[in-house]
DNA sequence: TTTCATGTAACTTCAATAGTTATGATTCGG
DNA sequence: CCGAATCATAACTATTGAAGTTACATGAAA
């Protein structure tokens, strides 16, 4: 399949719209991605299954976030978008009969097990907060280099 | 794309031929993978290249294991393999303009960096003969269980 | 020289996200 | 109430690279 961005995607749109005070529509964010509204609404969709933003209709509509940005980690969103699998390489069958298949899966298996872990328990240390703050820091960084 | 099983199928391939004597034909391969005998000899030609297995044409000729099974690694697999991505998520554009997204894919890459750290150094630990050991094992419980 | 085997090119298939088009359903301003 | 703005959703096509298939060339051995 094509590499899996969701995450990538809806980190990035997040952070726009902490940047901003109103609500952003699918068009703005669809401008910020530089991609397709309905791709912004079916990948933010899940966000809202979650709880996490909320969408409204019609004059003055479109995306707000309504959790608190200190709170969500990369982990929930990754949650949200459905646990989507992480690992482009695997087993080519999960359950065969042949014994040597089974001892290639099984030390597979357990390699991609840890990495797993690993990059889970990370994205369930970084917030949207911090990246608000590391981007806050690259911002300040910029104004100070055109000052100069 | 489909899940990448390259690494799994030659694994499954070296094993099957250190269990044997002479040299495996792509067919019985192929077989053993419930697969085609020419996806077996892309996938093998990786091996050749990298100089762990032999091949030969015409009458007798076959797949032949040349390498030390307890010297060739995972992580040797991998590389002769040319070091496919391992991950099905990743950023959505890898060199932006846009300050969000650069903290967005700094705190990414970050994480799968040490998670792609951690399993490289775990196919580096796992041999060739650990498989076939982790095989006799496996083999040597089966005809047990059938004797009861 | 025939047969067995690999080597390789040129396809088709597959699977899942990304992207597009079209239409319907709400909401709100006037 | 009308119409514009906006999301919701269905139904496609495009993309990407591995996997699978077909066909034919090449080389080695009986």
């Amino acid at each position: 399949m094509k590499r899996d961005s969701r995450l990538s995607s809806v980190l990035h749109a997040l952070l726009h719209m902490a940047e901003r005070d109103g609500p952003m529509t699918s068009d703005d964010l669809a401008k910020c991605l530089a991609t397709n509204p309905v791709v912004v609404r079916r990948t933010m969709g899940f966000l809202r299954d979650a709880g996490i933003v909320t969408s409204d209709r019609g004059h003055a509509g479109g995306w707000r976030i309504t959790a608190d940005l200190s709170v969500v980690t990369l982990r929930h969103l990754h949650d949200a978008l459905g646990e989507p699998a992480l690992f482009a390489v695997g087993n080519r069958n999960e359950a065969p009969d042949c014994l040597v298949e089974q001892a290639v899966n099984a030390a597979l298996d357990q390699s991609f097990a840890e990495a797993e872990a690993l990059l889970l328990a990370r994205f369930g240390e970084i917030t949207l907060a911090d990246l608000a703050a590391d981007f806050a820091v690259r911002y300040a960084a910029r104004l100070k280099q055109k000052d100069l």
